[in-house]
RNA sequence: GUGGCUGUAGCUCAGUUGGUUAGAGCGUCGGAUUGUGGUUCCGAAUGUCGGGGGUUCGAGUCCCCUCAGCCACCCCA
């Protein structure tokens, strides 16, 4: 094929590939994700990544309608692929729910596209780990969600990250109570950029757009101005919503929520009662949750969910309550990039067989096998090479042990042992089915393990 | 979807008011007397200057379009 030929490799536009430093790391987020879902008793579960069109736009709002990937099948259906994972779980109930028995807990890992407008950490694919709870009002799942969070971020090694928590209910009943239920979606818009836009401005946003009136917006923003100790802020709330029944609802919720939290031994320092959060997502009826790294609050809301009650509504006359939150992974492993927290492994195998001697490959395959079947990684070089060059690769990919015998070692039925990152190496007996050399490479594994 | 900024070797960039064969550092690859990497020394390769069109005697340098990245709005993971 001539040069002129050649199709150009790309991706599209918000559609990445993963090198192996990026999939490592990747992959582990996953796992650990996976982990802490099933230690709270989540089960995994699948569903297309093509839906109907009407299952997906049957809830949305303008706003996903324009960010959904849509076109016909080749039998001229209308078809979507999925934008997120939480329309598909209301279907997948909807569909099942005789089968599931209530409540059902899953979590469902997977790849969800939207077609907006990328910017670091937003892609028009990427990766969710969501977890919910359907089939109960039960504040108790509310307190775990919450915990899962907490859990999760603990889980993968984030030290300093703050839970924000807030409750539709609390929002709505102020809102009643300033006869602004009307316009609550053009309010809640406002109050989001709290934090991003000053207060004043937030204010004329009120006044122009929602239609408030002054003196209205400044009591919605006087909810805003409570800081401090989540208890402090509960107290705070009371008597702003004192008379809406919604919102005494509210914050009795709210106050179920910090008093489970607190009992599972979550420190204050994590949580913060942020009453300006609204989230975008419509569905939402009770509490909101989202997280942010205090180290690159910049990048958004890692992990985000809320307590919807009627999501199923279009799908089933069957009332299933549900609450869940969603990890985003590519957005977090961007943040987890810029914070210099990803580390740098290529190699998913610790051990190296280097191939030194040509007429002793069996051998090194044997050894291989060997080392293998107690579950360490382990690759045998492909040619037999200058050994410094197979030692730089070994070092390079980030092996931690180059096992290596010619001659002299199988004279005497040995092998070397080479620590990579010192530089040391030793020498263990292959006899009695490399027993001395297996153990050997455990203990120096076990040592430097994470 | 709207607006702004950016686009030169794998990476980070330099490239004078448009002027001859486009540069550096890092990385990659090879070598420094036959079985030991990460340091050092020597050497080598690599660019259709994101892509297309235009202006010009002549464009990496100017103009238009397009693609991609970044930022803001919007929205969100």
């Amino acid at each position: 094929m001539s040069k002129s030929n050649l199709i150009t490799p790309r991706t599209l536009k918000g559609f990445r590939d993963f090198l192996p430093e990026l999939m490592i790391p990747r992959e582990h987020l996953m796992e650990t994700a996976r982990r802490v879902y099933r230690s709270y008793g989540f089960s995994p579960i699948d569903t297309p990544a093509l839906e109907h069109l009407e299952i997906l736009k049957g809830k949305g709002s303008e706003e996903t309608d324009k960010q959904l990937y849509e076109f016909e099948d080749k039998k001229g259906r209308p078809v979507g692929m999925r934008f997120d994972l939480t329309v598909p779980l209301a279907r997948f109930v909807a569909q099942h729910a005789s089968e599931l028995g209530m409540p059902f807990k899953r979590y469902h890992i997977a790849t969800v596209w939207r077609g907006e407008n990328t910017q670091r950490g937003r892609y028009r694919e990427f990766m969710q780990c969501d977890f919910d709870t359907i089939g109960t009002k039960s504040v108790a799942a509310d307190i775990e969600t919450a915990l899962v969070i907490h859990d999760l971020m603990h889980a993968i090694g984030i030290t300093k990250f703050k839970i924000h928590i807030n409750n539709r209910q609390v929002l709505n009943g102020l809102l009643e109570r300033l006869d602004l239920l009307e316009q609550s979606t053009a309010i809640l818009r406002a109050l989001d950029k709290l934090g991003k836009v000053d207060a004043d401005k937030v204010a004329a946003e009120m006044v122009a757009v929602a239609g408030a009136t002054e003196a209205q917006a400044r009591d919605v923003l006087s909810l805003a101005a409570l800081q401090g100790e989540p208890s402090s802020v509960l107290a705070g709330l009371a008597p702003l919503v004192a008379g809406s029944q919604r919102g005494e609802a509210g914050v009795e919720r709210l106050h179920e929520l910090l008093t489970g939290i607190k009992a599972a031994g979550v420190s204050d320092a994590r949580i913060h009662l942020d009453v300006a959060i609204a989230r975008g997502l419509d569905y939402y009826t009770g509490v909101i949750f989202e997280t942010f790294l205090e180290d690159l609050p910049g990048i958004g809301s890692v992990c985000s969910g809320g307590r919807y009650d009627n999501l199923a509504e279009l799908y089933t006359k069957a009332e299933l309550p549900g609450i869940g939150a969603s990890l985003g992974l590519d957005r977090l492993l961007a943040a987890l990039e810029e914070l210099n927290l990803v580390e740098k492994v290529r190699t998913p195998a610790p051990v190296l067989i280097a191939y030194f001697d040509s007429a002793r490959f069996e051998d090194y395959l044997r050894l291989a096998a060997r080392v293998r079947s107690t579950g360490v990684g382990v690759e045998v070089y492909p040619e037999a090479i200058k050994l410094g060059q197979q030692l730089k690769y070994a070092d390079r990919r980030g092996f931690r042990l180059a096992l290596i015998a010619g001659d002299r070692e199988f004279a005497s039925n040995t092998c070397q042992i080479k620590d990579l990152a010192s530089g040391a190496s030793s020498e263990a007996s292959l006899a009695s089915n490399a027993d001395e050399l297996v153990e050997r490479i455990l203990a120096i594994l076990a040592e430097n393990a994470d």
